[in-house]
DNA sequence: GGTATTTTATACTGCCTGGTAAATAATCCT
DNA sequence: AGGATTATTTACCAGGCAGTATAAAATACC
């Protein structure tokens, strides 16, 4: 198994040298995908956006799709990515705080496009796009099931109160998170979604305390 | 001015007879940019959907965009809409819990695509679809602004707590909304839904009442 | 310097896109 | 019956789409 020294591919030693920065390409064509979705989105868009021409994408990633797929995995990868790092604070509570702040913060940040490309790369699409579309709502469904589990964890660690439905619980939470990429679709400010986000909050159920 | 039969466009009385009815071909084309979305929709999707030829959808709605601003002035018409008729109701809960219940059984309805076409009909998408884009998005801050001032009645109503902020509350509202229709086209039921709703309306405000 | 290897640039493929021209068919009016 | 008007059908258009064949250029190895 060879060493893989970037994010897409690894950097062959013989032949002639590539001219660009594979990860920084990836990143630019994240952007567009994030910005015109995988059916908007066209390989002139790309090729432009990459600074590359089409023979260089096709092999150095393949195709459209998975393009797409990997400018994905770059996504939930990058350093502002809000989602994991907030699956680790200690409450429940704290968990949907950083995550609802992160969401209002990270979605509406004017470095990239506004939003969440997960939510609305692929959402209603062509065919050609299901393969995208599917990987996209697995990574919804998911992340929904990561914040089922941890707040299952925190009813057995006394953290949530017995009444409430962890199932219950992450679904809200998650269709807050996909509302807050709708709003920042529409161009709602960082503190709009921080007012949406305190919202939440308040009928978010903390153990001996009133709600 | 003539008389204006139908929805899209006025049946005249001399000439060949239009061989399809107009409403229920504009209801097919409904469903197909529904479910594909305005890129990810061909015109011969639509012609195949719909059952005419080219010529005839040019003649009878203009072309691809304009059919689709139809569309979706069918969609906000139709009777199974939920969102104006929530407006009408007697108490800001009251319109949240019809608005929110509604939603649930509306985006999840199986006689139909799942979801919200003004959501997620355009979000991210090409320039080509610049002109609808900006017409959902309208449309969408539009139904938060008739939320924000069914609010504003509210309280001077008395019908809302003192503290509120009917923008907050409008916005808020929204987001739960949005987010509901990426759970429909993530494949959620009507019940999951329906807790999502029961959720939200726990921390919906309402006067003399513990919130 | 020559050769193997890989990337680059250019040009091209077949296909599908949105949109239309032209001819034919079906109706109403006289 | 004949003319006017409108819809339908078929065929077509230029342009863009995703993807590729080919050949030149740039490196490493020997």
């Amino acid at each position: 198994m060879p060493s893989v020294k970037s994010f897409a591919s690894c950097t062959p030693c013989i032949g002639r040298p590539r001219a660009f920065d594979i990860d920084a390409a990836l990143e630019k064509a994240l952007e567009v995908f994030w910005r015109k979705g995988y059916d908007g989105t066209s390989l002139t868009d790309l090729t432009d956006a990459m600074g590359i021409n089409k023979p260089s994408l096709y092999s150095a990633f393949g195709n459209k799709e998975q393009l797409f797929l990997k400018a994905i995995e770059l996504y939930e990868s990058r350093p502002c990515a809000f989602f994991l790092p907030a699956l680790e604070k200690p409450t429940a509570y704290q968990v949907a705080e950083h995550m609802l702040y992160g969401a209002a913060m990270n979605m509406t940040d004017t470095n990239h496009p506004q939003g969440c490309v997960i939510v609305h790369g692929a959402l209603s699409c062509s065919e050609a796009a299901s393969t995208v579309k599917e990987a996209l709502l697995s990574r919804r469904v998911e992340g929904e099931q990561k914040l089922r589990e941890r707040f299952k964890q925190a009813k057995t660690e006394g953290d949530l109160p017995a009444h409430v439905d962890p199932d219950v619980l992450a679904r809200y939470l998650g269709t807050v998170l996909q509302g807050m990429a709708i709003q920042a679709n529409n161009g709602a400010s960082t503190d709009d979604l921080r007012q949406v986000a305190a919202m939440t909050l308040q009928s978010f159920p903390r153990n001996n305390q009133i709600a």
